[in-house]
DNA sequence: TGATGCTGCGTTTTT
DNA sequence: CGCAGCATCA
């Protein structure tokens, strides 16, 4: 990822004339053979095994330079598809140091799902759907399934909708038309009705003039494989194919590729089999794995030269990934010093090992490492909450990242909601989300009476409410209120257009009663409601109008960015993929947690290799210094359970590792429970276990140091410690930016006890607390 | 319609 | 244990 500073681009010198061979282009230098190869390599299917930290980011976008460079390409005609939108962003600024304002000419940079609603949009017809089609979220779906469901008279408690949603994911992942799909696993939902079900969501999808996000492919593929001639077209535009993360595609985006490649095979994949951590959710390493089946011709080009990690953690990684059986093979390499050598933390209990890490943390912290640059990366979410509990105590900055997004939190989906229901009056699911929201008097009998009348009369929800509210088939009080609420969207789809949309949307929450909803409402967390919606309002801004706000909401899920406080990284380690930390600690290597018991008895061999690629992401995250830790006794749902160390600390050589015992850690009974049960814990069950020089010296650190700064929790401020602490006395009442009301039990020093009426007895520091 | 209590569940997450 | 989702009751 440090890359050297880029050359000028020569596109607006020799616009379309080839580099000659001679005198390589500026922005080629620097770049390692195999690197090059990969970058000039322009024709025919071309498959790149980047692996952790070789620069493939870097191969991506100097391609597309390249690309441009030697006049192969225009901007319009290179497809380059990315899984995230961080990542298409970053590549396109990325691509945009290179070439300057070109880029803004590539409008088919994009995730998967941004370039087939695109597409979609121009073909629509086509398919069925009218151009302004809406793009469905999980929250809608739930619902649809969940009427589908009713309809069909299936006991929602035998068959949850969120199950079906999770078969509907699969096929469409997969790339399943409803005759397609497996007669065994449409018969094991609802006793035989799965493929039934699957027929009905989708003529339902069509009525809301809706899709979900398996669809923004599935119906791309369709589109393409009945329509020859729009294919065609596209064939021809894409002349030059890029796809970054290639080992995480699922099926349904191979069919898509393939089928856009067939004619150019100008097709570039990057990926790295090792990184392969999202098979549960469709991914299927095959793809990679078989690339040159599928690409007759093609070119294999290993990135091994590592430019990111030690040699010690390099070193480590390689080995332990080394015990996959299904994997191309590669073997990092580094010009790097040894480095120091990875930490393996002992400890009695997860307590403790929230504490160590706390420890090493605040040593790193006085040799000035900033803590942005550390990272604790957990393989699942119920691992932060000891060291949460932790941080809170010792006045440690943290930031949880990839926790709730921003525009799935309720006030935030409700806003929408309305805002849907303005632009596209048909949207049935929007209206029902906020027909009650604030309370309005209409419940489940007002909706069933809509929902009948909608269904019979084949209208959307919203005429039906008109027709309904002026009939005396309701009661006055609720049709009242759905003519008042059926006035307000009138008089809102009447002003879409003439007043500007941030306006617009201030004026929507207001009237509606949303705004004074959440200010009348007390629980901790109204006001950061309230904020958010405020938050929400001043991102319109950045938008022409409302339509183009939505489209991008519904692509684009994003965190908004936590701000830029210097705190340690909490995440799992699924989020971390593609991230880089000076130091990473690794919590929690035990058995049934790495690896996770779950992936063990459901998926085997395969669940265990998957496992085993996670642990190998979360190594090769660090740069100059990983620490691992394991406990033998965790709390997990109350309840203490003793684990043995994982199978993957032994397949990391003795050569690379250092080893601790925390304080206060049994050596000697854990050494003789190891001793008689753990078969693949040589390495930790014999004497073996050294005790080497223990981390000593910063045993006890002079906490609540003024440490100051916000600290953060998902992006929002957790708590301040403005200055000097107030002063609070036993049986204070208190308020905590993220466990409320409270009051105080005991005072020592900076610290007091406080029992939280929700979140329990908590230590703290009192700067972070405000009298309430 | 709201409040309250009970049951069941508990890995990873993007679009 | 803690939470979410649901059912039941007032």
């Amino acid at each position: 990822m440090a890359d050297p500073q880029y050359k000028p681009f020569p596109f607006d010198e020799e616009p379309r004339r080839a580099t000659p061979p001679s005198r390589p282009a500026p922005y080629l230098e620097g770049l390692n053979p195999e690197q090059l190869e990969a970058v000039q390599s322009l024709d025919g299917p071309v498959l790149v095994l980047a692996g952790a930290g070789t620069g493939k980011t870097r191969v991506l976008t100097t391609r597309i330079a390249h690309l441009l460079a030697t006049g192969k390409a225009r901007p319009s005609n290179i497809l380059s598809v990315t899984f995230t939108n961080k990542a298409a962003r970053e590549m396109k600024e990325r691509v945009g140091h290179m070439v300057g304002d070109i880029v803004e000419g590539m409008p088919w940079m994009g995730t998967f799902h941004s370039i087939g609603a695109k597409i979609l949009r121009r073909h629509a017809e086509l398919v069925g759907l009218n151009p302004s089609f809406t793009i469905l979220d999980t929250d809608d779906q739930i619902r649809l399934i969940k009427q589908l469901l009713q309809a069909g008279n299936i006991d929602e408690k035998r068959w949850p909708a969120r199950l079906f949603a999770g078969y509907l994911d699969g096929w469409k992942n997969r790339g399943l038309e409803p005759e397609r799909v497996p007669a065994g696993e449409a018969a094991s939902f609802a006793n035989g009705k799965g493929k039934e079900l699957y027929v009905q969501y989708q003529q339902r999808l069509k009525v809301l003039n809706a899709v979900d996000f398996g669809d923004l492919l599935m119906e791309n593929i369709r589109l393409f494989q009945n329509n020859a001639e729009v294919l065609a077209q596209y064939q021809h535009r894409f002349r030059y194919m890029l796809v970054d993360e290639y080992q995480d595609t699922n099926v349904a985006q191979y069919l898509w590729l393939r089928l856009l490649a067939q004619e150019s095979k100008n097709i570039c994949c990057v990926g790295d089999d090792d990184q392969s951590i999202y098979g549960w959710r469709g991914a299927d390493v095959d793809n990679i794995l078989r690339f040159e089946q599928d690409f007759p011709g093609a070119k294999v080009i290993r990135l091994e030269r590592n430019y990111r990690s030690t040699a010690n953690i390099l070193g480590a990684a390689s080995h332990l990934i080394a015990n996959n059986k299904s994997r191309l093979g590669k073997t990092l390499r580094t010009e790097d010093e040894p480095g120091e050598k990875i930490k393996v933390i002992e400890t009695w209990d997860s307590g403790e090992e929230a504490r160590q890490i706390g420890e090493e943390i605040e040593q790193l912290q006085r040799k000035q490492h900033k803590l942005s640059d550390i990272a604790i990366l957990v393989r699942a979410s119920f691992q932060m909450r000891q060291l949460e509990d932790r941080f809170v105590e010792i006045a440690m900055p943290y930031r949880v990242i990839g926790g709730p997004r921003f525009y799935e939190r309720q006030e935030i989906r409700d806003a929408l909601a309305y805002f849907r229901v303005i632009v596209s009056p048909a949207d049935g699911l929007a209206f029902e989300r906020i027909v009650n929201v604030p309370k309005r008097g209409l419940g489940d009998t007002t909706m069933q009476m809509l929902h009948d009348y909608a269904r019979q009369n084949e209208v959307p929800l919203l005429e039906a409410a008109r027709v309904l509210s002026s009939t005396d088939d309701m009661k006055p009080k609720p049709r009242g209120a759905l003519r008042d609420l059926i006035a307000s969207f009138d008089r809102w789809s009447k002003q879409l257009p003439t007043i500007p949309h941030t306006e617009l949307a201030r004026i929507v929450l207001d009237e509606s009663g949303y705004t004074e909803m959440w200010k009348n409402d007390k629980s901790a967390q109204a006001a950061g409601r309230l904020e958010n919606l405020k938050e929400l309002v001043r991102s319109m801004e950045q938008f022409e109008n409302m339509q183009g706000f939505l489209e991008h909401v519904s692509l684009v899920m994003d965190t908004i960015e936590g701000g830029d406080v210097d705190a340690v990284n909490l995440m799992t380690l699924h989020s971390a993929k593609g991230l880089e930390f000076d130091t990473v600690f690794l919590p929690g290597w035990e058995e049934g947690i790495i690896p996770h018991q779950r992936s063990l008895d459901e998926s085997g061999r395969a669940g265990l290799e998957e496992e085993r690629r996670l642990a190998h992401v979360g190594i090769t995250r660090a740069k100059i210094r990983a620490i691992l830790s394991f406990a033998s006794r965790r709390l997990t749902h109350g309840m203490w359970n003793t684990n043995l160390p994982s199978r993957f600390l032994d397949e990391i050589p003795e050569e690379f590792i250092e080893k601790i015992e925390g304080e206060g850690s049994y050596a000697a009974q854990l050494q003789s429970r190891f001793d008689r049960a753990e078969p693949f814990t040589s390495g930790y069950s014999t004497p073996g276990w050294q005790r080497a020089q223990a981390r000593k010296g910063g045993g006890f650190s002079e906490r609540g140091s003024s440490r100051g700064g916000p600290l953060t929790i998902e992006g929002e401020i957790l708590a301040r410690s403005s200055g000097p602490s107030a002063e609070f006395e036993i049986g204070d009442r208190v308020f905590h930016d993220k466990f409320g009301y409270g009051e105080i039990m005991e005072v020592e020093g900076t610290k007091v006890t406080v029992e939280f009426d929700k979140a329990g007895e908590k230590k703290l520091v009192a700067s972070f607390l405000k009298k309430a």
